[in-house]
DNA sequence: AAGATATCTTTACGGCGCCAAGATTGCCCT
DNA sequence: AGGGCAATCTTGGCGCCGTAAAGATATCTT
């Protein structure tokens, strides 16, 4: 999908760089880890200068933050697929972390950036906002068709933090710990994630209502 | 607690440099932040020159394990003190996530070079061990003096995992999400966090079986 | 007292993020 | 068409980083 260096000729001017630099650092952050990625390094695999990066992001954070967009994209989607062929929205909600779970799990290095570059900005400025929004609302909104009080924001918000933070929790346990045993006794990694969210009964509350 | 410089007549040989680095590298990690820690600024705050550490820690790294290693700690007496103070089991692992999230709160820098140093080792080793072993133990004891079947492993070490997977979600949300509309609805950080442990239900389970 | 050993310093190397100045190119305007 | 301009990329350099090697100094052992 890319590649090292510039393709033949390598003119003078990258035809798009900035779609490059992202490209690269997403493949060396995946291949290397997050601790080789350095802004030189993604240059160099670019096949540019180390200086080129600074016409297209301010920083490194910037440009760290335009993979982590890309991944909340990817993330947005996969949630959106999983709700979308639930079998009821009671099963969409385990569906959904089972999905976000195994995002991470497939792309460990960027679902690290996506929190870390978050972090660095010292706060998501009161209660989320842009991309990682737009995946917030579905866990919301299927709450809702899980029949959730529509009327009780501070209910809705509640379930879906809890919702939320234990998937965030289980995807980066999942990422260092093997949880070997839970694993092969369950039949796999993904009957261990559904496992983990049927046991937390996410819905289960709703209908005691 | 300690000085930014050598007591006072700084004698060639520290007393305990190793004490004095990790306390240094723990006050650095509070006050500046993880990024704007590096192994020559803690020297340098210890009042000894950048290639002094390498007398006490193989690598920058280990120092963090150091750090780290306290860090469990502290987190498992805090669960300990969770757990005794409780008034029944069941209120128990509420009270314990509770004090989980709070001690992130309250060392929001060491809490991340926990999980951090943990990360780069590329995987616990095979379902827990060490330091924060003790913790998890704790835990799962608890699940149950609240009436799981201790026979059960498998049931015991899910409920287990689930618990830890939202504590730890739940912390590091809370350490970059301000969730103010939640937190002034519920009257304060901590009872939101005991709202969401409540809501996620951990001991609810065990009680259908 | 003397040598061995542990601890600390100095010096140095390569890599990093980032900045400033210069080279090269595509684009727009007349 | 061609001339100027702004965007893009390169070179060189600064200070910081982690860390290795070699030398200085204190403590321990005998």
């Amino acid at each position: 999908m890319s590649n090292t260096q510039a393709a033949e000729s390598r003119p003078y001017h990258h035809g798009d760089l900035r779609r490059a630099l992202i490209d690269a650092a997403t493949r060396l952050l995946e291949t290397e880890g997050p601790s080789a990625l350095s802004l030189r390094a993604v240059a160099r695999e670019a096949g540019v200068s180390p200086a080129a990066p600074y016409h297209h992001f301010k920083d490194k954070s910037e440009l760290l933050d335009a993979v982590a967009a890309e991944g909340w994209t990817m993330l947005d989607a996969a949630i959106a697929k999983a709700r979308a062929e639930a079998a009821n929205p009671a099963e969409a909600l385990d569906e959904i972390g089972v999905a976000y779970v195994c995002f991470a799990r497939k792309n460990p290095a960027i679902y690290r950036v996506m929190y870390d570059t978050a972090r660095d900005k010292e706060a998501f400025p009161v209660d989320m906002e842009g991309v990682e929004d737009s995946a917030y609302c579905k866990v919301r909104d299927t709450f809702i068709d899980a029949g959730a009080n529509p009327e009780d924001a501070q209910e809705l918000e509640l379930a879906t933090t809890a919702a939320w933070c234990s998937a965030h929790g289980l995807a980066e346990m999942a990422n260092f710990k093997q949880f070997e045993h839970l694993k092969d006794a369950l039949g796999g990694e993904v009957a261990f994630f559904r496992a983990v969210f049927k046991r937390l009964g996410l819905a289960a509350s709703l209908r005691e209502d």
